[in-house]
DNA sequence: AATGAATGAGGCTTCATTCAT
DNA sequence: TATGAATGAAGCCTCATTCAT
C-alpha cells in the first residue's frame, strides 16, 4: 500500500538492508572468533562498514547478535555434522564428522565453543542433545558394525571430540600443522581410541 | 611444630593479615572458578570477608591478583603432575597425572584454562613448555618401554589431554559420574588412544 | 560570511558535536579556573550540559582535557603578549603586555598560573622560555632605548611579573579596583620599577 | 595516682608523644613543601617515623594538621615579618624583611602560599589582615620619612611582595642564585620600585 | 600509646544502548 | 533508514580515617 509505485526503490531498499543485515553477522562472527566473546560492539560495527545505530535496527542488543550468531554456528555445525555422519561406513564418517568440524571452528572461532559446549540450552531447549546425537548415532552404528570396539564410552568419546574443538587447541593444531593436517591427527587420535582391537590399524591412517 | 618458640603477641596482626591474604586468594579461586576470569572485584572481596580496599592491599590490582593465581595454579598443576608422572608403570602413570588435573580442574576451575591453554607465556616465559615436557616425557618412556604404540603422536594427544582439562567438560563428567568416575572415564578413554595393540586390552581398564 | 556556500545538513551534527567540543573546553575552564586544578570530572560536565561519556568522547583522559586547556592558555597567552610586547614605545608596550595578561587571566583563572609558571615543560617543550623571550625582548628594547634604567635585573623583573599573575593575587585586586582599575595599578607598579631615573616622572602614570 | 613511683617513666612517656608531635609536625611541613597540599598522610607518617595511627592520635584530621602548620607558618612569618620591620631605616627595613621572608619560604615551601595568599580567613579571621599590617606599617612610616616615593600605591606593592613568594618563583630564583642572591635581587627590585626619586640610587644596591 | 591493616566512600573511566539529525 | 554523538550505569582503584592488636 505504501510503495505502490516504486517496487523497484523499495526492494533496492531491502536489499541494502538484507546486506547490511549479513554484513553485521559477518563482521560478528569474524570478530568474535578472534577477540573472544567479549569483544566491543563498536568494533564490530566499524568491521561492517555501518555505525552502531544501524546494528541496533537490525539486533536489538549486544546479547541479541551474539544468541543469533551462536544459534547460527549451531544450526551450521548441526547440519555439517549430520551431513558428514552420514557417510557409509563409520570409520570414514568419523573422519569426515572431524573435518567438518575443523572446518566449522576456523570459521566460527569463539562462538563454537559455546555453540559446542553445551551451555547453550537457555537460548535453545535440546541444542546439545541434537549435537550430541548426531554423534551417538553414528558411534552407535560403528559399535553396532564391528567397526568401534564393543566397549567405547559413547559419552566420553563424545567429550573428549567436543572438548578438542571447544578449548582452541584447534588453532594451535591448524597453526602448525595446517588444516588438512589438523584435521588428519585429529582423526587419527580419535579413531585409534575408539576403533576395534581387530581392526586393520590401517584404518586409523588419514587419507 | 613448625615455630617452637614463636612469640604470639607482637606477631598476631601479621597472622591476621596472612589469613586475609589466604582468604582473599581462596575466594578468588572460588569466584574464578566459578564466575569466569570475568568476575567482579567486590564479589571476591565480599566472600573473602574484607573490604575492597583490603583485597587492594594485598594485591596491587585486578590483573594482579589474576596473576597471582593462574601462576600459583600453574605451579600446583605442575608439581602435581610431575610427581604424578613419576609414578614406575607408564600406564599407571598416566591414570595418576589425569587423576591429579581432575582434581587440580575441581578447584581452580577457569583457572585451569588459563594456566594450562598456553596462553601465559607473558606471565611465565615457558610456563607451557614446562608442563607440555611433564606430560612429553610420560608418554615417551610409554613408546620406549612398549606400554604405549610406537606411532602414537604425541604433540596431538597432549592436545587432546589439555583441550579435556580446559574445555569445561570435566565439571559436566563430574558431575555425571562423580570425581572417581570422570577420572577414570577420562583415563580409560585416553588408555585406549595410546596403548599399544598388543597390550592386555585389561589395562585400560580403570581400578 | 564565514561559510558562505556551507551546506546546511549534512554537517549539522558535526557543527552540535563541535559545539560541544566548545561548551566542554569553556566549562572546564571555567571550572578549573574556580575550584583549582583538582575540580571534578562531572562538575565539569554539568556546566557543560553534556554527561561524562560525551566529556570523554572529546577528551581522553582528565589529564588529556588538562592538558589541551592549559596549552590553549599558554597558546592565548603567547599571542596575546606578543602583540602587545610590538607597541611601539616600550613603556607603553609594558602597559599593553600587562592589560593583556590581566585579561588572560579574568579569563582562565587558576589554568594561567600552570601556563605562566614554567611548570609546563613535559607539555611542551621551552614553553616557558617562549614567554619569557616575550618579556625579555620588550624589557631589552626599553633598556636600549633609555627608556628603562640601565641596570635592570630583566629576569627578576620578569619573575615578579609571572609572579603576580600567577599568586592569584590579580582576581583580588580586580574585586577591589575593577579590571581597569588592576591593570592600571599593576602597569604603574612596574613601570616605577623599572623607568629610567631621569625619565618622566608621569610615564608612570596610567592613562 | 596512677604513677605514683615513677614519675621519671611518665615524663618519658610524654616526652615520646612531644618529640612525636614535633617530628610529624617536621615531617608535614616538608612533605607539604615539597609535594603540595595534596600530599598524601601515609608519607607524612613515613617521613616522621610513625604510623598513620599516631599521626592520628596527634591531629585530629589531615585538615587538621594542615591547619595546625598553615597557623605556624603564619605565626612564624609574622613574627619575623614584624620583628624585620623594626629595623630602623625604612629601606633597610624592608631588605630585612624580604629575606625573613625568603628564609621562611625556603623552610614551609607551599605552606607560605596559603600562609601570605590572604585564604585562611576562615581559620583565623583578620590573619591576613595581620600581615598586611606589618607591611603597611613599615611602607607608611618610609613613605613618611620621604625614603620612599609619596605617590607609592601600597595596597599595589603589598600585593607585588606576598605575589613573590607566593608563586612559587622563590625557589627558582634561589636555584639559580642562592639564598643571599635570591633575597638580594628581590630586595633590589621592590626597592627601585618604591625609593623616592630624589634618594639616593644607590640604596638600591644590596649589600 | 603506637601500629598499620582494614574500611568504604568517592573519583575516574568504559561501553552498551539511545536518539537527534 | 543510517549515522555516530550523547548518555549514564557500573566497574576499578585510591586514600582519608578507624580500630583491633
Amino acid at each position: 500500500m505504501e510503495e505502490p509505485a516504486a517496487p523497484e526503490t523499495a526492494r533496492h531498499e531491502r536489499a541494502d538492508s538484507a546486506a547490511n543485515h549479513e554484513r553485521i553477522l559477518a563482521a560478528a562472527r569474524d570478530v568474535f572468533a578472534r577477540r573472544g566473546l567479549d569483544a566491543e560492539i563498536k568494533e564490530i560495527a566499524d568491521r561492517a562498514g555501518v555505525g552502531v545505530g544501524t546494528l541496533y535496527r537490525h539486533f536489538d542488543s549486544r546479547d541479541g547478535l551474539l544468541r543469533a550468531l551462536i544459534l547460527q554456528t549451531h544450526d551450521d555445525l548441526l547440519q555439517r555434522l549430520r551431513a558428514a555422519a552420514d557417510t557409509q561406513d563409520a570409520a570414514d564418517a568419523l573422519r569426515a564428522v572431524i573435518h567438518a568440524a575443523t572446518d566449522v571452528y576456523r570459521q566460527f572461532g569463539a562462538l563454537t565453543e559455546v555453540a559446542l559446549a553445551g551451555r547453550l540450552d537457555h537460548l535453545r531447549p535440546d541444542g546439545h542433545e541434537e549435537l550430541t546425537a548426531a554423534f551417538t548415532g553414528l558411534l552407535r552404528r560403528g559399535v553396532a558394525d564391528g567397526t568401534f570396539r564393543a566397549d567405547l564410552d559413547i559419552p566420553m568419546m563424545i567429550a573428549a571430540l567436543e572438548s578438542v574443538f571447544t578449548s582452541g587447541k584447534v588453532v594451535r593444531l591448524v597453526a602448525e600443522r595446517g588444516y588438512a593436517g589438523a584435521a588428519a591427527a585429529i582423526s587419527d587420535f580419535f579413531l585409534h581410541a575408539c576403533l576395534a582391537a581387530s581392526a586393520d590399524p590401517g584404518r586409523a591412517r588419514s587419507t
